[in-house]
DNA sequence: TCTATTTATTCGGTCGCCTGACGAATCAAT
DNA sequence: ATTGATTCGTCAGGCGACCGAATAAATAGA
């Protein structure tokens, strides 16, 4: 099923390269190929003649207007392959299609199956085959399946080891189950870890090559990007801050169970602070305590603020360890300006030099975005 | 000076790896060359010609006793190229040489110039060359020269920016300089930055790809090597961690200073603990401290406990950010066995899954085998 | 001495790339 | 409409690097 025997290497750094071009400068004709990739115009017809007969590229026209023989203009072509992207949230399953040039073709959403584990990869296979068929896109045709899930993955495996949002996630093949039902092979990822690389592909944090995404939700987490490489750690567990030893006696029983930051700044942790300190026993979300503040409710006030200092002190451990040039802020907490804007403030006091920070500019879909960005490398990958 | 015209990139490849091969097994054959690199014996034959007719490797001898016809060995050559490695430490100034396979050839040690700056410099330059004299090798064959500093390192100048411990280095262009005075190349890296690349080279933490290495002497950092590579950060800031907000009030005046983790553990904050606490003023060395403690001073043990303590606060944030699969401590306080051991014993409460913790192997000479290792690496991509 | 075995070289043959020459297609000016 | 300038794409020749097969050379063991 591949392509003919086999290129040599050099041949396949030239293929590369030049299939590297045709994703940046979409439509493109030879010469100016020859010219970007530095290769010579025969090479390059070579080149090009082998991805027009394998069904990668195709013309899409020709030049006009300037002086000399017109140039065919080719692109890649949607027939070269599609990606899918899956954000399995603990409250919403997003599913985003995508065609071998990172074209984003479909989206789609609906609540998680509440029952978890078995039903929700279920609910995953029909929603990607309904989107793939409503794209007259045959689900044989997608050769990458990236899966953002919370927890820790295993990252030889690709198993999922933690995952309290989602139940009966952790024991289930789903690397395995995944790929039988949709037919195409199946990558598992930290949803944290591709919201950092969404951002990175698409969002806020393009052309950097050391950010920390520090993510403030449901829950407390961090994805690093450092020397342009993405780190998970040796299990899977990097950026698992929720444990940091902030905010409270690390050896206290909550805290070692759930994590000593994660047990005061996760969204549990917000409430029952609020709680703790007198207020209104009616409230159960961050966002209400979030209103609250901003109607006058000094209480809230005061929680929000001790939360905004916790998190720049994670912040600041996390600036100190690795040294980003960006710190994003994301998750439903994390990316709301007014929280950020405290967060930073904190922070200029607390480290020995500024960092520039911004907001997720990709907010709940950063999951999804990075799932298709590393499903398309993956195919890209594959392809040479 | 280089060689002939210029390699194709595929013959590139191929000299790479029948070096990389001549690097790990030395005395080879080109049979057995041709195996381990799957190229063939032709392609082999021309390779090690070139070499040879570069000088750099030569034949040492045949192989007897097996049947059939006995076949050349060959290994790398001494005159291949030279590289000194270099740590300027604040109290002592070491200086390796070593040739382009790697073998140690001589080590030298010296107090450091006490005057700093441009005297450390010119002492450099002296020791430097009087080991290549002494080896018989001219200080024009070394092609490459690491040295290692405290301080923050500019990973794209090389400046460097904060040294506390040695007066005046901070202003000079200190790898203009000293590439001058010593006619080569100088690179210059973070001491523990350095120490951590040797214990990965010789030392405890071999084929591991995920290693964080704590230091703890006069002062307090860590080193990051993850997938395989060494974390410096965007400013060369990485591993800072004497300003992890752990120990104190980080907004405190000192704390901010020197750092929050820094004043309580650095060698200063150690004994000014064990002073505040009600121990003799005459004690004005962490060493003094610890012998006290064993000499049954509870004083001095309840200090080093709680240096132990905060030590792994520091570990376990680490473990928490970054999952590495081992942790190596080092410096002359971190490397003692029972100091070790009491860290180990508190981070095995602290961390959600353990940890493999060793002690640095190589001790104080960490320092300058990692700079002998990045001038090997230097020296031998400048040769491909 | 002879044979099996291993090492190294020589001799084509292939692949990928480049350069230079040339035909094809276009715009602009006469 | 013709001519010239310009650009696109192909063709032919040559080079560098690789491999496999055949061959020469050297050695251990029978």
């Amino acid at each position: 099923m591949s392509s003919p025997p086999m290129a040599s290497v050099t041949r396949q750094l030239s293929r590369r390269s030049v299939f590297e071009a045709l994703l940046h400068r979409s439509p493109i004709s030879r010469a100016d190929l020859a010219k970007v990739t530095g290769l010579s115009k025969q090479t390059m017809s070579e080149v090009i003649d082998a991805f027009e007969q394998q069904g990668l590229v195709h013309q899409v026209g020709r030049t006009s207007g300037n002086v000399g023989r017109t140039a065919v203009l080719y692109e890649l072509s949607p027939e070269g392959g599609h990606v899918l992207g899956i954000d399995l949230g603990a409250r919403r399953l997003t599913v985003a299609l995508a065609d071998i040039a990172g074209r984003v073709l479909a989206e789609a959403d609906e609540p998680t199956d509440s029952r978890g584990g078995a039903w929700a990869l279920d609910q995953i296979a029909r929603l990607s085959d309904r989107l793939a068929r409503d794209n007259h896109t045959h689900p044989s045709r997608i050769r990458s399946i990236v899966l953002a899930t919370p927890g820790v993955v295993n990252p030889r495996s690709g198993a999922i080891e933690m995952a309290p949002n989602i139940t009966g996630l952790g024991h289930l093949n789903v690397v395995g189950l995944l790929g039988e039902k949709l037919g195409s092979p199946v990558t598992v990822e930290n949803d944290i870890n591709l919201a950092l690389l969404g951002e990175i592909w698409h969002g806020c944090a393009q052309n950097v090559a050391n950010v920390a995404f520090l993510a403030l939700g449901s829950g407390v987490g961090l994805g690093l990007y450092v020397n342009g490489q993405l780190v998970r750690g040796e299990n899977g567990a990097a950026g698992e801050i929720g444990y940091l030893p902030i905010g409270g006696d690390p050896l206290q029983a909550e805290a070692r169970l759930q994590g000593c930051l994660e047990y005061q700044v996760g969204a549990t942790g917000v409430v029952r602070r609020y709680r703790e300190a007198g207020g209104g026993s009616e409230v159960d979300s961050v966002r209400q305590i979030f209103e609250r503040a901003q109607a006058g409710d000094s209480l809230a006030a005061d929680v929000v603020d001790e939360t905004a200092r916790l998190t720049a002190l994670a912040a600041a451990t996390v600036i100190a360890t690795v040294d980003p040039q960006l710190l994003v802020l994301g998750g439903s907490v994390g990316a709301r300006p007014d929280f950020a804007d405290k967060v930073a403030r904190v922070l200029l006091q607390l480290a020995s030099r500024p960092v520039e920070i911004r907001t997720s500019t990709l907010g709940n879909r950063a999951g999804v975005v990075g799932a298709l960005s590393v499903a398309l490398r993956r195919l890209h990958d594959d392809a040479f």
